[in-house]
DNA sequence: TATGAATGAGACTTCATTCAT
DNA sequence: GATGAATGAAGTCTCATTCAT
């Protein structure tokens, strides 16, 4: 059986990743001190790079396991079957869910994951872009069962629908969560995304 | 008398916005050195520092200022009238055209407003809350026009259309310039918005 | 009785000893870390303080016993008799072979001695004295047998000989190699010691 | 009139080098803190990053600026002109003398300029091989002279000589300046080096 | 004896900011 | 106003050593 202490609620380096995405989700990865992470995970500051090749691969290393386990879960929910259209509503109430089960790491993950992208060399998000691959592969069911248009671009649609989310997570947190709740901004970006903007047989011009 | 001399067509503060402009779209912020600023600004370290409390306030002058800029140019090719649609349409390519004409502004934007949002104290981003609000009327407009769902939810939709457009920048830029390019996005974003991913008349469940 | 097994041939100590002198004669003493030692024992990194005290114990160890075999190993080869002479030119020849067979050993000793013997607290290079000490043997004995200046300073002699012998080997080594090999150099090296610079007969001066 | 304070005995940079000296020759190059020559030179520890690109930098420029002053110094001496026998015997009261003279100095070439060469990359001693060339240049004079045999392997002497005066230096430094006094040794080993270690005429064998 | 995960003190170095000129 | 040399606080990371197993 295992023993249940302060110092042994796990695997340390899990506690690792725990305490840092704690950290790094309240300060930024750049105000934040390994020392930080270092107290929170309860070791010392040296055990963090016998399991971390330095503060970017924490981040990193971060990023790809916990996203994969937010790829593998909402996978395993769109499983249970539906239509692509039920199975994006799905996709979508998780994504906006999530902000309250996993708070801290989608704070992470959308304020830090375009700095790393962008600025560490030789780091593809492995992860992230297996997640924009779930919504991908609905909005093709979706064509297939002809819910969905045929002529969708499903490469912009995918980052538009992520955008979307993302910047209404982002609108949540900066508000300090008074603002928008995630259940409430699902129903309505559900209804934006599939039916669009405007009233159903409007005009939309240029065609 | 303003005098005009090889390094005098532009004020010295405004050669230091400029600079730091490229600098913090080619490094980031944080990776960004001040005395990087100064020698491309071509003025000495302390000088900065007549003109800006220090690097923070230098990185919020810049976004209020240049944002600024940014919508008092939409606003004025709004002006020109047309109805809501047409100016959604506008506003969503003159979005997308930014990041040829104004690249490294719009990458700093993108990149570096989060975290500042997030965690600078006491900072307001009110040029960008203007953007958004250049949405929200649009998206007004059009419901008095009898355009737009009279329903939506403008303080929703507009982040949500904000979200989805920055996140397509992020990925033509991200891609080095050679994925989607602004133009085909913007077309195809619009009738994303517009009108929804479902083929029209399709049932879309919840009544 | 000892076990002979693969790993078993030496004891362990002495593997640690033979890994610290490949470890240190390759990257030196400061730059090389116990653990790099014990990887190349096949110990663990806390075995070794099973067998030293602490690194600086280590490499005392290894000049004191190592050294000790080479002076030994000498003495031996010089007790064949001869003349004092001949026993100088197998000295000479015999210090700079060890370039060859024990090359790691005499690049520890001529790079790390110095330091140790200057900074270590309370380490006195018993068995370099003891080697100084062979040459010392043979410069008595050659004054006995009236072959050597007997108001040579032994003292003083002893110390430029061996000087000129490690000046030698050091500048083999940091050739890579490959300038003034060591059997080329020990005759060089004999005749300047035994004649001298000078032309016979020649004025030197002050005399 | 250059003021004389405690902070202005000379250039900041020139005060760096001469406390890294100190320090160096006191402790090592390994045992020694940037922050502790910065004390010693009476500025912030980051100035000495505005001097020297970092502490190997340091070392190595003390190097060859040092010995480059050593180098014009015992050439200056030289010029006065005298026989080749004159101008070696200067040249080796000048080494064992600059003991007294800039004692730091001399330790810090004989115990830590060993370490470099072999471990520092990229770095090439070229003075210290010029004060070689000084003794090569006298050797070569000797010979044209008719005062040095003229089969001498001029390599492998200069070398020997270099060797032999570094040996007595370090002796005299590591037994804390009681034994061999420079000036003493100075002249026993002119002689040695001269006429060798053999009575004149003696049967040095091998021909 | 042997292990090797864990420790934590301490080093080097960077860089935002200041201030005498 | 403008300069840029100087500052020094602070962060990342290393590695000799320990100790529970």
């Amino acid at each position: 059986m295992p023993r249940r202490g302060p110092n042994n609620g796990g695997d340390k380096r899990d506690r690792i990743l725990r305490a840092a995405v704690k950290i790094f989700s309240r300060n930024g990865f750049f105000n934040s001190k390994v020392s930080e992470i270092a107290r929170a995970s309860g070791v010392a500051d040296g055990t963090i790079y016998l399991y971390f090749k330095n503060k970017d691969d924490l981040l990193i290393s971060l990023f790809e396991e916990k996203m994969g386990e937010v790829v593998a879960d909402v996978r395993r929910r769109l499983a249970a079957g539906g239509s692509a259209i039920d199975k994006l509503r799905i996709f979508i109430e998780n994504h906006m869910d999530l902000l309250e089960r996993e708070s801290g790491l989608v704070e992470v993950i959308m304020v830090e994951l375009r700095q790393s992208t962008k600025f560490l060399k030789d780091y593809t998000p492995v992860k992230f872009f297996e997640y924009l691959e779930v919504i991908s592969d609905i909005l093709e069911e979706g064509k297939r069962e002809g819910a969905i248009r045929p002529d969708l671009n499903v490469s912009v649609a995918r980052r538009a629908i992520f955008g979307a989310l993302d910047e209404l997570c982002l609108t949540y947190v900066l508000s300090g969560k008074r603002k928008y709740h995630p259940s409430v901004t699902a129903a309505e970006v559900c209804r934006l995304l599939l039916e669009g903007l405007c009233v159903p047989g409007a005009d939309v011009g240029k065609g």
